[in-house]
RNA sequence: UCCCGAAUAGCUCAGUCGGUUAGAGCAUCUGACUGUUAAUCAGAGGGUCGCUGGUUCGAGCCCAGCUUCGGGAGCCA
């Protein structure tokens, strides 16, 4: 039997015969009639559906209780109750799953996000969560509209890789071996070489140098796949396994490289705007009720969609690392001592840093460039002139890195132009620890046919936090990966 | 991993100075009422107070360890 999602059918025009299939979200029963609203994760509105009181069995009515699932064939009427518009006059209902409402842990109120991370495998169903996962599926669509709008080919990088560089953080290992009696060298190590891949290998933590192999052969690529960390990360901002967006451009430097982050994230979540006005409408909504147990000088000045629509609106605040250095060692913070880490030109920002920049003081997205070579990755590449500040001071060296702070998120993007010399290249990786050998294949691209190029990283769950103003990053993945959690 | 905090009914929480039978709201069930909107009103059922040990005549409460969760920091996207 055909029918309709809940969405389109709140649209129809009253007086078809329909069809409604999806869950119970609550029943009320009163003398004339029977109210059932219904969900069918199309839209976060809800159906009603109407029967006269009597009309349905008794052993019938008590299986509709809220989660249940049911399949309703009626006629779409106008309502007479206000509320709603249209309505569906019941004919008959099929329960396809009842759901003991002893048992079902979510009931019809309010549950904290923390016992909903609890129940993972059925938050879905509830109207947060629902809405943001369209929201997500909205982003993720966007993300690969605007690339594809664009010129640029997905590239699907390894999942697997070999563990030799990279350096970027813990890795989880890929091993068929057996744990508790692995194959041994003579001098008692594990003999990888009896492994799988005959080497040893971890899941990715990033598939950027894949991609700019690719970059340099199609001329622009992106990456948007599952990346994994093995780091104790406890925060609202950190998994250990996330989906990250990763595009590479040959013949990009660091100026257009920032002109493509800022189009492209004021571009998605324009797309966010534009294609999810319901479930963007009750996350405002529900951000405002939270908002209103805070102090009031912790409230935010803008909803979540003013928010949206000043990023997508505005310029983002582009400044060097050395003038932001400036800027916070001039600031009040740092002339009060109410900054924990004192400010000086090398060190790496702290988050109180980044937090006074772009909440305080430019009040705005801000792109930080030129960061000092030794906190930055190797591939990075090195600037030729050497920073000065306002007061003429020399500082240096630097390489063409960039980093994309936004409000609540701290850094959603980061990335650069990369070094392509191969001489530069190489002497870096040799200063920092990394073996040339191993990164023989990344570095043919600097042998042959270099190019300037340039890419940057952005975390997918850390945009979908913006644009839902949620929290915790736990909350926007459907099943979150984090240390000591992996139940569903 | 570090700092701080929390764990009591299905959920959200209260529980005074360590003292007899551990409470409330919501949810559930029953009844009343009603074209209802997370309906409303009345009643009922529902507890190994996270786990282990200790102090004490007596522990939900004090102490130690552990576990899990939350917030912040670090690492980063």
């Amino acid at each position: 039997m055909s029918y309709l999602p809940i969405q389109q059918l709140l649209q129809a025009t009253p007086g078809t015969d329909v069809t409604v299939k999806g869950w119970v979200r609550t029943k009320r029963e009163s003398k004339n009639a029977v109210f059932i609203a219904i969900n069918d994760g199309s839209t976060i509105n809800t159906i009603q559906a109407v029967a006269e009181a009597g009309q349905l069995p008794d052993d019938l009515l008590r299986q509709i209780t809220t989660g249940a699932c049911v399949a309703i064939t009626g006629q779409l009427v106008e309502s007479i109750g206000s509320g709603q518009n249209v309505e569906v006059k019941i004919n008959d209902v099929t329960v396809y799953g009842p759901a003991d409402p002893d048992k079902y842990p979510l009931q019809p109120k309010r549950h904290s996000l923390e016992f909903l991370r609890e129940i993972a495998h059925l938050r879905p169903r509830t109207n947060t969560f629902s809405a943001i996962l369209r929201v997500r599926h909205a982003l993720a669509f966007a993300v690969h509209k605007y690339f594809n709008d664009n010129g640029f080919y997905y590239l699907n990088t390894p999942i697997i890789t070999a563990s030799d560089a990279e350096g970027a953080g813990e890795m989880f290992r890929v091993t068929t071996l057996d744990p508790l009696n692995p194959p041994r060298t003579d001098d008692g190590k594990v003999d990888y070489s009896e492994d799988f891949f005959g080497r040893e290998t971890n899941l990715t933590v990033s598939g950027q140098l894949e991609g700019e192999l690719g970059a340099l052969a199609l001329g622009k690529i992106y990456t948007f796949g599952p990346t994994f960390r093995a780091e104790n990360s406890n925060t609202t901002r950190h998994l250990a396994e996330f989906w990250m967006i990763e595009p590479e451009m040959a013949f990009h430097e660091l100026e257009d490289n920032m002109n493509l982050a800022e189009d492209f994230v004021r571009s998605v979540i324009r797309y966010a705007l534009d294609h999810c006005a319901d479930d963007l409408a009750f996350l405002d909504n529900r951000l405002k009720e939270e908002e209103k147990t805070k102090k009031k000088e912790e409230q935010s000045e803008l909803s979540l969609i003013e928010k949206l629509r000043f990023v997508v609106d505005n310029q983002f605040e582009r400044l060097t690392y050395t003038e932001a250095v400036d800027i916070l060692i001039n600031s009040k913070p740092a002339k009060k001592g109410q900054f924990q880490y004192e400010v000086t030109w090398g060190i790496d920002l702290q988050s109180e840093h980044e937090r006074y920049l772009v909440e305080r003081h430019f009040k705005k997205p801000v792109i930080l460039t030129n960061y000092p070579r030794a906190i930055k990755a190797f591939y990075m590449k090195q600037d030729n002139a050497p920073a000065t500040n306002s007061r003429g001071e020399v500082f240096g060296p630097t390489v063409r890195a960039m980093d994309v702070l936004f409000p609540g998120i701290g850094e959603i993007i980061g990335g650069s132009q990369r070094e392509d010399d191969f001489d530069k290249l190489v002497a870096r990786m040799n200063e920092v620890g990394i073996e040339p050998e191993a990164l023989w294949w990344y570095l043919d691209t600097r042998r042959f046919g270099s190019a300037p190029h340039a890419g940057f990283g952005l975390g997918f769950e850390r945009l979908v936090q913006f644009v839902t103003g949620m929290g915790n990053i736990r909350d926007v993945i459907p099943f979150p990966r984090a240390p000591k959690s992996a139940e569903f």
